[in-house]
RNA sequence: GCCCUCGUAGCUCAGGGGAUAGAGCAACCGCCUCCUAAGCGGUUGGUCCCAGGUUCGAAUCCUGGCGAGGGCGCCA
């Protein structure tokens, strides 16, 4: 199971800890290639100055107003080579360099960065593009079918605000590269299957319990209960270790009684991914239970090849480069978890068609992913062709800095999470702020969960993006009733909180593009927050319905495409975007 | 013992070879007769854990420490 039956329910699955290497997607060339030809006004930026620099210019988005747009420090690279001075260099390049009909003048500053600036038409058609595109700049790439791995509770445990990050992280990755172009199949792997099924049936036996009339909230209390009984009792252990077997065998009374664990549970998490918003359905759902008949063939085909030995009663894999070799049939006859997970690989692979499969799963489990996946090629059910990737995300902590668990008090549970960010504001905006503070993480750290914090409403949150797009809609709907002509196109930038604007809108594609490829969402909420902000300033700087002309149909029409950006990019994250708060 | 990750402002976090290291929160000072103040502007606040190395240039890359966390054959 993902997520993982006996630890403290908090930070019990995915415990975390973050994952570099195994997480960081890798650099293709031919998907860098693929970047840079979306934004297509840096890329022949580039282009033109690769032309006379004879190698990348590294073109950059200027750190600062005053440096322009883009920057590039080749100059500073060349020097040495050439034995030339920095800003001599610099002055050589920019003389021999084609950039007048997109440029100004590039200044040289400093040690010798190469400054340039958009001539205004250049940004304001930028600009205009991104408005006439129904996708904002976000261009398809080559399709491939990319499987998702995410959210995974377990059967019979209510879902806590650990289970936010998989599920939500999961969520927007989705989104992201549907929006690429990308056919994505969401795989949901839930925890229904194992020993916990024993003792939970025994439970329920002993206390004559009608199974059916629970909820998932009671199911979890029969869990306590179960589990308590468990470690206390050895007769009711060993009772619960049969019971384990009988379900495995088949045995139709236990099977009854586990089909109705199930479908509480189904109940509750369909309830939870409603409240928040995500679009997993039953169709997604692929539990562990699913791969139980595979597991056999599975074994089987281990065995075959050659790969699988037996190893102290046990059946394992011995990959190099790691310590421990995967355990895949314990001595008991019974499955380790990573049968299943190959199992999954295999049908991912074989029946989904996976071209890249993303288990958005918490980096404590590197590991086993990074064994998973050497095992799965080893034993050719993950060919070189398909990527596979652990999504690995921190751990959730306390505010004490430490891990959150369910027996400290420090759990809290998803149902009370959103109901605490309800009391502050109304549910789209409070699913903002929870999921937001989620996503506006990077992955690999660990993150503490403070509940004021997540909840809050004001400054670098979710409803600060909303409020930028709420405010927009109210003054294009009054833009409307005032028969106000909105620009097809930006055609005026004279003001640099209209150019900064102008100049984000056209990074958006590019950063959805990165997103896709690196799978940081944190880097598409940064982007949003800065396109926000920069709406903001504009805002108060610069009057819309009170100018005139040109310039108010140029406004309108740079608002206009600020409001569709921020839409799409808050539904890519996820979140909603009202019209009015 | 071995492996992995993290260490940036009082707090929570961005930045991950380039210009005086950025946000938010907290604190303090301003701004609504003016398109939504869930906003904007400003002030205060930093040995980027430490030490070496590579480099024209290191918070960023490498090595070694220190600190925190995670993982390491029959739990998942």
């Amino acid at each position: 199971m993902r997520d993982d039956g006996h630890g403290p329910i908090l930070a019990d699955r995915p415990k975390s800890g973050p994952v570099r290497r195994s997480g960081r997607a890798p650099e293709h060339p031919a998907l860098r290639g693929r970047m840079a030809a979306m934004s297509s006004l840096p890329h022949t930026l580039s282009e033109r100055l690769q032309a006379v620099a004879g190698v990348d210019p590294e073109l950059r988005a200027a750190t600062k107003p005053q440096f322009g747009h883009f920057q590039s420090n080749v100059a500073l690279r060349l020097a040495k080579a050439e034995g030339r001075p920095p800003r001599e260099v610099a002055q050589r390049l920019v003389e021999q360099a084609d950039l007048s009909d997109l440029c100004e003048t590039p200044e040289i500053a400093g040690p010798g960065f190469i400054n340039l600036r958009l001539r205004t038409e250049v940004l304001a058609a930028a600009a205009s593009e991104v408005r006439a595109d129904p996708r904002h700049g976000v261009e398809p790439q080559p399709t491939q079918t990319v499987v998702i791995d995410y959210s995974a509770p377990n059967v019979a445990k209510q879902m806590h605000v650990g289970h936010l990050r998989s599920t939500i992280i999961g969520d927007c990755l989705a989104r992201v590269l549907r929006a690429l172009g990308h056919t994505v199949i969401a795989q949901n792997h839930i925890g229904d299957w194992g020993r916990q099924f024993g003792m939970l049936v025994e439970q329920i036996l002993d206390e004559q319990l009608d199974v059916a009339a629970l909820d998932l909230a009671g199911a979890e209390e029969l869990y306590r209960r179960a589990n308590d009984h468990f470690k206390a009792d050895e007769t009711f252990a060993d009772r619960a270790r049969r019971r384990v077997v009988l379900l495995q065998s088949g045995d139709e009374d236990t099977l009854a009684i586990w089909r109705q664990l199930i479908d509480i549970s189904l109940a509750g998490f369909h309830e939870a991914y409603a409240r928040l918003g995500v679009l997993l359905t039953d169709a997604d759902l692929a539990g562990e239970s699913t791969y139980n008949d595979d597991l056999p063939r599975v074994v089987a085909e281990l065995e075959a090849s050659g790969a699988a030995v037996v190893d102290d009663g046990a059946l394992v894999v011995f990959v190099e480069g790691f310590n421990a070799p995967m355990i895949v049939r314990k001595r008991d006859g019974g499955f380790g978890y990573s049968a299943t997970d190959l199992a999954a690989v295999r049908r991912r692979v074989g029946e989904l068609g996976a071209d890249r499969i993303l288990y958005v799963v918490g980096s404590e489990q590197t590991f086993h992913f990074n064994q998973v996946f050497a095992v799965a090629r080893k034993a050719g059910f993950l060919p070189e062709r398909v990527q596979a990737e652990h999504v690995g995300y921190g751990m959730v902590l306390g505010t004490d800095g430490k891990r959150l668990r369910t027996r400290d008090g420090g759990t809290m549970k998803l149902a009370d999470l959103l109901d605490a960010a309800e009391e502050r504001a109304a549910r789209p905006i409070a699913l903002a702020a929870v999921k937001y503070a989620d996503l506006s993480n990077s992955l690999v750290k660990d993150y503490v969960f403070d509940l004021d914090r997540m909840v809050q409403t004001v400054g670098d949150t979710g409803p600060y993006l909303q409020y930028a797009h709420a405010r927009l809609c109210q003054l294009l709907r009054r833009a409307e009733a005032e028969q106000a002509q909105v620009g097809e196109a930006v055609t005026v930038l004279d003001e640099p909180a209209e150019q900064t604007l102008a100049l984000l809108l056209t990074r958006f594609g590019e950063t959805v593009a990165e997103v896709g490829q690196t799978l940081q969402p944190h880097r598409l909420c940064a982007y949003l927050y800065e396109l926000a902000g920069a709406l903001s300033v504009f805002y108060e700087q610069c009057p819309v319905l009170r100018s005139e002309g040109e310039v108010r149909a140029s406004r309108l029409a740079l608002c206009v495409t600020v409001r569709d950006v921020l839409a799409a990019g808050l539904d890519l994250l996820g979140i909603e975007a009202p019209d009015r708060m």
